[in-house]
DNA sequence: CGTCATCCATACGACAAGGTATGGCGTATT
DNA sequence: AATACGCCATACCTTGTCGTATGGATGACG
């Protein structure tokens, strides 16, 4: 994380710098993605980072789609045909988005939401993520016997909740967050 | 929103200044906070600004004390005593923040989320109306009857969930979003 | 050994933003 | 009417950042 001049690593690729973005941009949000700021951590100029990019919208766009695409195969993953275990594949879901451990992803899950929030392509981005995991979600529902109208409703409940319940301090609020979040899980998948 | 000189307004306080700043707060997040650009939109300069604000943290300070007393005032005349009306007052509350109307609301809700993520003051104010939003709320369900236990879990998620879900662009995704959110906010409330 | 492509450094211009210092202008006060 | 004060304008300095232009180092390859 900190600059690495003297390492075995001489040269850099686009897609180190790509890594690096999303590691700023889940800490620092979208403000943050610096240029420079980036190069300093590397231990090199921006001499080096125009030689592997247009400017900085080709920062951007590469950041999205290594996103769109991560969230993509991870969801896909999570979700796969697995028949009898779609509770778990529910529950799992709600906890990966809740878990101390995962930080970093919910940090970048965040900072790309927010990002979206104010530019229409990042908002693109996130749309067609999240159109992709409801739809995946909603099948889980459907082949535990939910009807379509229900698993659509769970589905949105699902993700409305794991975001927001990032996006609140929860642990502050009682010692015993945990039997709640697990009462609250219990709760959207049904049962 | 524009800048103004010709209105009858010829001198600006300390109040509007903080108003003017949590609009763009609103809309830029708190990056979009700039001192000289507040003061384009009032169409005077900085010199202005500096005159009633010691620097640009004398100003956060505004911007968040103000928010914490709207919202702690909010959500006690939301959940105040009504006998009987504690289910209404609950599904008010869920639809406040899922409305296209209170937008603006809603965006500087978002904005001092977000800022609070990165910021140790805005959290600490976050938290604080959290605190009292989930208190407030947890009463209306123990009112109903609901144990103890299950209100906190239930304010928990009825606040997740309308955070969570402003986080995502519903109307895209179902055109029945409306009836998806019916049955979301029954499920939160309890039948 | 020389050439060339790859990758990065250096230096520069442009510009936005925070903050300071100081001058100007209108209005109320006495 | 002269003074003082409240409110804002102007000019200036500093820092951070984007983008460009160009030169330097290093290794592959003929």
């Amino acid at each position: 994380m900190k600059a690495d001049k003297s390492s075995a690593r001489v040269t850099l690729d686009r897609n180190e710098w790509i890594e690096a973005a999303i590691d700023v941009l889940a800490e620092q949000g979208v403000q943050g993605m610096r240029i420079e700021v980036l190069a300093k951590n590397f231990g090199v100029t921006k001499g080096s980072f125009y030689w592997h990019f247009k400017d900085r919208q080709d920062l951007v766009d590469g950041v999205l789609q290594t996103w769109r695409d991560g969230r993509i195969r991870d969801i896909d993953k999570q979700t796969g045909a697995s028949p009898g275990r779609e509770r778990e594949q529910l529950l799992h879901l709600i906890d990966v988005y809740g878990a101390t451990r995962n930080r970093k992803g919910i940090s970048i899950e965040l900072a790309v939401r927010e990002w979206a929030r104010r530019d229409a392509q990042a908002a693109a981005i996130v749309e067609e993520v999240d159109s992709w995991r409801l739809q995946c979600t909603r099948q889980l529902f459907v082949r535990r016997g939910v009807s379509d109208e229900e698993a659509k409703s769970r589905s949105l409940l699902l993700y409305a909740y794991v975001f927001g319940q990032s996006l609140m301090a929860c642990e502050r609020y009682d010692p015993a967050i945990g039997e709640l979040k697990r009462w609250i899980a219990e709760l959207i998948v049904k049962e």
